[in-house]
RNA sequence: GGCGUCGUAGCCAAGAGGUAAGGCAGAGGUCUGCAACACCUUCAUCACCAGUUCAAAUCUGGUCGACGCCUCCA
């Protein structure tokens, strides 16, 4: 299996530190409001990858944080005149929904920065200690960039350039020994909420977050540390100086990152207007036809939002879905059970196509490629199976689908819905008018199904219906 | 200004030296009471220019264009 590395921009070949397990971390969000469906892609991509590590059987220990404190979580606190913690606690809670609907599994840690500043205080000692940081007149702890020799071989950034390159840096509080360096650990204004800590009351800079809970919860090496690309600097950059200085290894292994979430080919923000939350998509689509529209692209780059892409993406899923549902319905129909040795053939010519999904995400997690591969067997699956299939074979195709999808995480299952009563009626009785040839009237009750949102299909298997 | 990414059909998107996967949309057809589904057929020489090579969308140089990071941001 190959990976992109921003380390050192090139594809390498995956190899754990400890066979046959992966540690992973992922930077999570900052929790002020609901997230957008630029949060989701690092969700969706890296929740991938998990699958895909597992399928290949490896014994994923998955860490991603929330952000519980933070400049905008205490300005939005203070906007509704409640705690910092209920405003957190709230959207941790919309989060964990919207990551269940989107599919996304649980990590096997979500630690929170405010339960970690011991750990976090501890290691900014270390760094004291250790000649690395320093605290200056009001409290505030520096971490002295220069001194780490590696700084920006994450970013390919040299501190001359940058330093050449600030702009003008607002620099509150007591002046720093150097531009370059960064905040550890800052005081408390006003009423924000603090810690006691040995240099001021106060609490911490974001960097450190991760240093610490990486460490606590992983070890002080690890195989992968992923995030959004502009994550790359300063938060990348900063968490190796940090943790390198501190624990004297390698941070991490691999580091993984993917590419922006645009809106009709601009850059997200709330100030064009064009900002979207999952929610929001919710309301519109399943999430999982969100899922899909993600991961139709390559995770590194950049991807285009619009609602036509997500109607594309829609109806594509939707060819996937159906297939599955015909071979479901053939099952209840079969006669045979055993595969004949034509149905024989049939599975061993599918299997070419779960071969093509996996050397897609072999290389660096090809999830278009992947999606494609899906398609084919769809498309075989389509053309190759009928009444005559035996169980065996449909079983066996069934769950040659289901498990590629899984590991994109999309459900071939549909929500089990209940038709509501009236709803039964009207399609029991089009079927007795269809019978009558009474057309006419079949068509009418399929239109006020369809203003209920309900298509029907009438196939060999009988009426079928999904919601528009 | 520094660092970096990208330009493949109407749209989305793989491919990274050997003659363009897949999907959406469109067109024509088969099936169906009609429709939907499904199936069949159809739809590109890869931004431009100049090189390297027997061979380039894939390598090199240049041009144009788009974008990202350098500041909170996934």
């Amino acid at each position: 299996m190959k990976v992109y590395n921003t380390l050192n921009r090139k594809k390498e070949e995956f190899i754990p530190l400890e066979e046959g397990k992966v540690k992973m971390y992922v930077c999570g969000p900052t929790v002020y409001n609901f997230i957008h469906i630029g949060n989701a892609r690092p969700m969706i991509v890296f929740d991938t990858v998990r699958r895909y590590l597992e399928y290949k059987g490896y014994q994923v220990n998955f860490v991603s944080n929330f952000t519980d404190i933070d400049d905008k979580i205490i300005k939005k606190a203070v906007e509704e005149g409640v705690s910092p913690q209920e405003i957190s606690q709230r959207y941790i809670a919309e989060c964990k929904k919207d990551m269940a609907d989107l599919n996304v599994k649980e990590a096997t840690t979500h630690p929170l920065a405010t339960q970690e500043i011991d750990g976090m205080l501890s290691m900014i000692s270390t760094l004291i200690e250790k000649g690395f940081a320093y605290a200056v007149e009001d409290g505030t702890v520096y971490f002295r960039t220069r001194k780490f020799k590696e700084y920006g071989k994450l970013s390919h950034k040299n501190l001359d350039d940058l330093q050449a390159g600030h702009r003008e840096i607002k620099v509150t509080g007591a002046a720093k020994e150097d531009e370059v360096d960064f905040v550890l650990w800052k005081p408390k204004k006003d009423d924000e909420p603090y810690w006691e800590s040995p240099w001021c009351q106060g609490r911490p800079g974001w960097h450190i977050e991760c240093s610490v809970m990486s460490k606590k919860y992983l070890g002080e090496e690890i195989d992968i540390h992923a995030g959004g690309e502009d994550l790359i600097f300063p938060h990348h950059e900063n968490e190796i100086a940090q943790s390198e200085a501190c624990n004297g290894k390698l941070f991490a292994k691999y580091w993984l990152h993917n590419g922006f979430l645009n809106i009709d080919n601009r850059k997200m923000s709330k100030s064009l207007g064009n900002f979207f939350t999952v929610r929001e998509i919710g309301e519109k689509y399943d999430l999982q036809v969100l899922r899909f529209f993600m991961l139709s692209a390559h995770y590194r780059s950049p991807l285009n939002f619009s609602a036509d892409l997500m109607e594309a993406a829609k109806n594509g899923l939707e060819r996937i879905l159906t297939a599955a549902d015909h071979v479901k319905d053939l099952m209840k129909n079969t006669k045979t059970q055993q595969m004949t040795e034509e149905d024989a053939a049939v599975w061993n010519g599918s299997l070419e196509f779960t071969k093509k999904f996996e050397e897609a995400l072999e290389d660096d997690f090809n999830t278009a490629d992947g999606v494609s591969a899906i398609f084919e067997l769809v498309k075989y699956s389509n053309t190759k199976v009928n009444e005559t299939s035996s169980m065996e074979l449909l079983e066996k195709l069934y769950e040659q689908m289901n498990t590629l999808c899984d590991i994109l995480g999309i459900l071939l299952e549909r929500k089990e819905e209940i038709l509501e009563e009236e709803i039964e009626n009207l399609i029991a009785e089009r079927q007795n008018a269809r019978k009558e040839k009474n057309f006419a009237r079949g068509d009418e009750i399929r239109d006020i199904l369809l203003n209920k949102g309900i298509v029907l299909e009438d196939t060999r298997e009988g009426v079928k219906w999904k919601r528009a």
